[in-house]
DNA sequence: CTGAAAGCGCTTACAG
DNA sequence: CTGAAAGCGCTTACAG
C-alpha cells in the first residue's frame, strides 16, 4: 500500500504538500500540484479512507438499517438508495433487522421491533457513519424505535411522530384517489373496496381517497360495499366473496394491495365471472406477481426506487445545509394499466 | 463521544491498560480489570471503530458488491449473509454495480459488466474491507470482472475459471435430477425439456441431469421433446406450443426456470388442457410469482439464503485459517411441491 | 502487572 | 507557497 508518506518522498516535498495536491485545497502552486498529481498517480496511490475519517471525523457513509430486506419494498428503496450515493461518492453500511423473519407479522409491534434495533444501531454507529437511513417493513409510525439523537435520520416507508424527524413515503391519499378515478372513468358506478388492517395509517388514508373520489364524483356511498381485509391474499378472496354476495354488488374493487386484489380475482374468477368484462379490480403496489396472475393486475405503482432516491437527496441535503430540507416528503404512485380493468360488457 | 483516554483519566490508569481491559488482552490483573470495565460502562463507552481499524488494520468489515440487488436472487442472498456476518460481529459495507438497469440482458457480456467494475471495487478497497463478496446476477462464468487479488473473495451465483478463487453456488444437475425423478415419480414416462439459453452453464448441468435421470429410469430419449428457450416467460409459451403440437407430445415438461415454467402453463391453458391432470409442468428457481399463477408451481427451490450464508461462513474460514476451505461449494436445491405435477387422468 | 511512548495514515493550523 | 509538527482514537512492543 502506497501512503501519502511515500509519495512525498519520492516528489520531494512534505506529506503536506502532498495532502494539499490530492485534496486540491490549501494555497498550493498549480505547477506543484500538477507534479505531485503525477507521482501519485504514476505509484498508484488509492486515499487510506479509514485514516482521513479518524482526522476529518467523517466518513462518508451512510448506514441504512432495513427492518428486513426480503420484504417486497426492500431492495427498490435500497437500489434507489445506493445510485445516489454513488452519485455523491457516499458509500453504504448495511444492516438488516430481520424483523420479518424474525418476528414473523407482528411486525406491527413496535416495541418488539424496538428489541432489535440497538444492535444494529450500535454497530452502525460505532463505524462513525455520518447518518442513518431507516427503510421500514409497512408504512407504519415507527417512533421509539431508534433513541438515538446525535446524528441525522431520515425514514423511508415509514415515518415518527417527532417533529424533528425526517421521512420520505408515497402518498396514499393519492394512490387510492388516482385508482378510483380510473375505474370511474371506465363508467363504474358502484365500486367496492377491500381494505387493509383498519387501524393501519395506509388504510385510512387510502380510505379517504376512496371517500374523496365518491364524492367528487357524486357516486352513491353504500355501507355494504366496504370490507376490512388484513393485506393478505386470503382475505382479499373472502371479502370479495362477501361483496359479491350482496343483492346489488360493485361492478368494480378497489383493493388495498396487490395481494388482496389477487384474492380478489379468485373470488370472482371460482364464481364464474369473466374479468374484466363482468367485474374489475384494481390494486396498489405493483408487485412481481401482479403482471403474472390473470387477468394481469392493473394497479398503482409504488415509487420505491424515487424513494430511495430521494431519501438519500434529503440526507445528503442535511449533510450540506443542516436542515433546510423539507421534513415530510410524499412522492406519488403511478398507474399501471394492464387487464383487471374495463367497462362493464 | 467517549474516548479511553477519558476512561484512563477517570480509572486512574493508562490509556495501555484501559485497552488492555477493553480487549480481554495483553496481562491484566483480574480486579484492575473490572474497576475498568465498570467505569467504561458507566461512561457508556464505545469503541471507535474506524480509529481501531486503522491500527490494527483490519476492519472487521466485508464488501459486498451486488451485480444488481433488484434481481430477484439478489437479496435473500444478502439476507444470508448478513445473518452470519452479524452473528460474527462482521459489518457489511454495500455495493451495487446495477448491471440490469444499466445494461438490461446484455449483462451475459462480461466484458461490459467489468468496465461497471472498477468505481465499485475501488470504493470497497479504500475503506480497507478485510474481504469482498461477489453476487452475480446470473451463474455464469465472471472471469476478468475482478481482477484485484490482494484480498479473500468469493463468488456466490457466479464462479471464475480461476484455480485459486472460492465460489459457492447451487447443483444444477441435482436441481435437474431430482425435479426430474419427481416428475417420474408420478409415471410419467414421455418428458420434454424446456432448457434455457444453450450456451450457459447452468442450462448445461440441466441438462446433464435431465439426461442421467432419463437413463437411471431408463425413458425413451426423444429429441424432438426437446426445447432450447431463452429463460424467459414468452419462450416458455412458445416452446411449450411446439412441445404439444408433435404427434406424440410428452406428458411432463421441465422448465428449466419458473418463467419459462409459467409461459409453458399459459401456453397449455390456451390449448384447453386441464392442468396438471391433462399435463404436468415443474419448474426450477421458486419465484415470488409461482404461488400465484394457476396452477401453482411445482418446483426446485433454490438455496439462496444458504448461499448467502455459507459464502460469509467460507469468508470468515478464509479470514481466519487463510484458505482450509474448501474452493467449489454446491448446495442443493429443495422440492417446493404445489399444484402443477400429478399423474395422468 | 502497569505505563510511557511510538505509530497506524491521514489533515491542518501555524511558522517561515 | 511550503514544511514541521501535532493530533484524530486506538493498540502494542517494551521497559520497569
Amino acid at each position: 500500500m502506497v501512503r501519502i508518506k511515500d509519495i512525498a518522498l519520492k516528489a520531494n516535498v512534505s506529506t503536506a504538500t502532498v495532502s494539499y495536491a490530492l485534496n486540491g485545497n490549501g494555497t498550493i502552486n498549480p505547477e506543484m500540484r500538477e507534479r505531485v498529481l503525477k507521482v501519485a498517480k504514476e505509484m498508484n496511490y488509492q486515499t487510506n479512507h479509514i485514516a482521513k475519517s479518524l482526522k476529518i471525523k467523517k466518513t462518508r457513509t451512510i448506514g441504512i438499517v432495513v427492518e428486513d430486506l426480503t420484504s417486497f419494498n426492500s431492495s427498490e428503496i435500497m437500489d434507489g438508495i445506493y445510485e445516489y450515493a454513488e452519485l455523491n461518492d457516499f458509500s453504504i453500511l448495511f444492516t438488516n433487522m430481520r424483523v420479518v423473519k424474525r418476528l414473523g407479522n407482528q411486525y406491527a409491534n413496535i416495541e418488539l421491533c424496538a428489541k432489535l434495533t440497538p444492535n444494529v444501531i450500535k454497530e452502525v454507529l460505532n463505524k462513525q457513519v455520518d447518518g442513518l437511513i431507516f427503510i421500514g417493513v409497512h408504512p407504519r409510525d415507527v417512533t421509539g424505535m431508534i433513541l438515538e439523537e446525535t446524528l441525522p435520520i431520515v425514514y423511508t416507508y415509514c415515518y415518527t411522530s417527532g417533529e424533528t424527524d425526517y421521512s420520505v413515503n408515497y402518498d396514499d391519499f393519492y394512490a387510492a384517489y388516482e385508482a378510483m378515478k380510473y375505474l370511474i372513468s371506465f363508467g363504474h358506478k358502484k365500486i367496492g373496496v377491500i381494505s387493509g388492517l383498519i387501524n393501519s395509517d395506509p388504510s385510512r388514508e387510502r380510505f379517504n381517497g376512496f371517500y374523496q373520489a365518491l364524492a367528487d364524483h357524486q357516486l352513491q356511498f353504500n355501507p355494504s360495499w366496504i370490507k376490512t381485509g388484513d393485506w393478505e391474499f386470503h382475505s382479499g378472496f373472502e371479502m370479495a366473496n362477501e361483496l359479491l354476495a350482496v343483492e346489488d354488488h360493485p361492478t368494480a374493487i378497489l383493493a388495498m394491495n396487490d395481494n388482496m386484489a389477487a384474492g380478489a380475482i379468485d373470488a370472482c374468477l371460482e364464481r364464474g365471472l369473466i374479468l374484466p368484462q363482468d367485474i374489475s379490480i384494481i390494486g396498489i403496489d405493483d408487485r412481481e406477481f401482479s403482471s403474472y396472475i390473470k387477468p394481469k393486475l392493473t394497479t398503482m405503482k409504488l415509487p420505491l426506487h424515487e424513494m430511495g432516491v430521494e431519501s438519500m437527496k434529503t440526507m445528503i441535503d442535511i449533510l450540506n445545509k443542516e436542515g433546510q430540507e423539507a421534513r415530510i416528503k410524499k412522492l406519488n404512485c403511478s398507474l399501471v394499466i394492464r387487464n383487471s380493468v374495463d367497462k362493464l360488457k
